[in-house]
DNA sequence: CTGTTAGCGCCTTCAC
DNA sequence: GTGAAGGCGCTAACAG
């Protein structure tokens, strides 16, 4: 591999002259630029990033790190990070933690000894160790999609998940249904307890109380077993709201194992849409999420952050949730 | 930032003798490896990965180039990738082409100039110069997905879409479809061609001609306006044989906008699974590839190379795909 | 078992 | 406008 000083030496000028050339700095003659670019592909030189990040400080790497690459929800996320990255030059090292706080720190120390300029983080599990070791680095650090406990001294990007179960809630309630289970997510993730208490805050305001309150996973398998839970139940609810995409999802294939229909047996609404070139016939009511734009704008405001020109204080950017009423829900009879 | 040199000055060794007990090779007593951690705890030291790189010429980075992360085939076929990388200690740098060569080969030299260990290329377009130009910096490279022309100068791993489109075809023949389309896509993408081939065989050796071979994209859009030209033919085949999961999904909406039930008046199949966990009620019949497997098996391969534990000459590994009977196809009446 | 020397390829700093 | 010196943090190669 040709290194700087080859193309120096082809050039007949000093190495650093070449590095200029490269990195666009500094005046240089025409004509010397000329000479070394022609030496350049020439030699065919590619100048090798890793001693420049040593020397410079900078990467131009961002972590990503989120729970699983596999939900249609974080694919979302993952392109919008990827496109305003690539738009800013950097590139994106992606970890999926599967909400495991151990495979979280891994994954995190193997980023900062790699020298990432800035991390996107999703929090698995309790966040406060982490970004601690981030803050230590002196990385700066966006934490996407959910909330932070205590004072903010990180920038987050999230969707305003209480407004949008409120609403989507408050949908179900002006169907005329008084008996309304929820399947949520685990306790102690901020999205899922933010839900719950947009669920809870629309039944008070109706004078209702809550028919069932499950936590399970946000997986298929615990979508259908919670609901299976629910079914089991009697009296049973005439509508259920689904924590996510992936319980709404394993909710339905038990409602269908138990031969219920929906929506005439039973209403069910989601949080998290699915991407319309999965679907054929849309069919779930859903709290939609605009997940490519948390990822743009997370990037936008890290890579921001990076070039100094973000306000000092943490910013907390709240998107808003859009409700898409489809055919999984009908007035209550 | 302590360095190497901090942790040796406190521990009262040589900044070598840190460098061993970190990698953990070399012998080294215990005493000392106790002194050298307690200083590392000490000074919360973390190594930095990029001189470390520098000096070692070994990065533990992996280049995942591929046409979009947004294609749930593409995303499980990462996650294989990450597993597998994870495993054995590696990272992964995610780029996405959407099929432009442009794009390619910009990440490409990217990935280079990071000193990536490995690539594992979806090649958008000619991969001729991709890979002369990965060839040329003397870094490994697995090609996922696609079959290369002409000789082999790369590992290749792939789904035998041949097979699997000729059996999907015979299926629809063995059903008393003698009027099949097909919506396949680019052509000069080797997914394509196969697929097409494979249909041909089916038909040939049936002794059938082609009822519409049209050409598009891979995406909903095309999938879309492919099935609406098809309609607008007389007469009607009665089968479609789609060229991927978006084609597939495109063509059922344009049945549906049609007022054609699927399958009793049209049957249509599909390549590519989606995730069943996105799917409540499975109704497509399809050729399923092993996305996971390809991506784990690939990176496998490529890291098996990278170690030298790989054969001199490259390899063609083909993994089998399974036709998936569903509620699509139907009989012909 | 531990240390010395040198250098990976580039860019920061300062000189001219 | 260009160059020389030095070092970023680490480890390969060679001693002892």
């Amino acid at each position: 591999m040709p290194t700087i000083r080859d193309v120096a030496r082809l050039a007949g000028v000093a190495p650093i002259t070449v590095s200029r050339v490269i990195n666009n700095n500094g005046y240089i003659t025409e004509e010397t630029r000329q000479r070394v670019n022609i030496a350049i592909k020439e030699l065919e030189y590619m100048p090798n990033t890793l001693a420049r990040s040593l020397r410079s400080h900078k990467t131009h790497m961002l972590a990503l790190i989120l729970t699983d690459i596999t939900n249609p929800f974080w694919t979302t996320v993952a392109r919008g990070v990827q496109d305003a990255a690539s738009d800013a030059g950097f590139n994106v090292i992606l970890c999926n933690t599967d909400e495991s706080e151990f495979e979280q720190g891994r994954n995190l120390k193997a980023m900062l000894e790699k020298q990432v300029d800035g991390v996107l983080l999703v929090p698995a599990g309790n966040p406060k160790e982490a970004i601690d070791l981030i803050h230590a680095q002196d990385v700066p650090v966006v934490v996407l999609d959910r909330r932070l406990p205590g004072n903010l001294t990180v920038d987050v990007v999230r969707c305003d998940s209480e407004g949008g179960a409120f609403a989507l809630t408050q949908l179900l309630i002006s169907l005329g249904h008084h008996s309304i289970a929820i399947l949520s997510g685990p306790q102690g993730i901020s999205t899922s307890d933010d839900r719950m208490a947009g669920y809870q805050r629309a039944l008070k305001e109706a004078g209702l109380d809550a028919a069932a309150v499950l936590y399970g996973e946000f997986t298929l398998e615990s979508g259908y077993s919670l609901a299976q839970t629910v079914l089991a139940a009697a009296p049973r609810p005439s509508a259920l709201f689904a924590g996510n995409n992936f319980i709404a999802i394993g909710a339905l294939k038990a409602l269908r194992d138990a031969a219920l229909r929906v929506p005439e047996d039973m209403s069910v609404v989601g949080f998290d849409d699915l991407p319309q070139a999965l679907i054929v016939d849309p069919f779930l009511t859903v709290a939609s999420q605009p997940a490519y734009s948390m990822g743009h704008k997370a990037t936008e405001t890290l890579i921001a952050r990076l070039s100094g020109l973000a306000s000092e204080t943490p910013q907390e950017i709240v998107l808003p949730i859009q409700i898409i009423q489809r055919h999984s829900t009908a007035k209550f009879q």
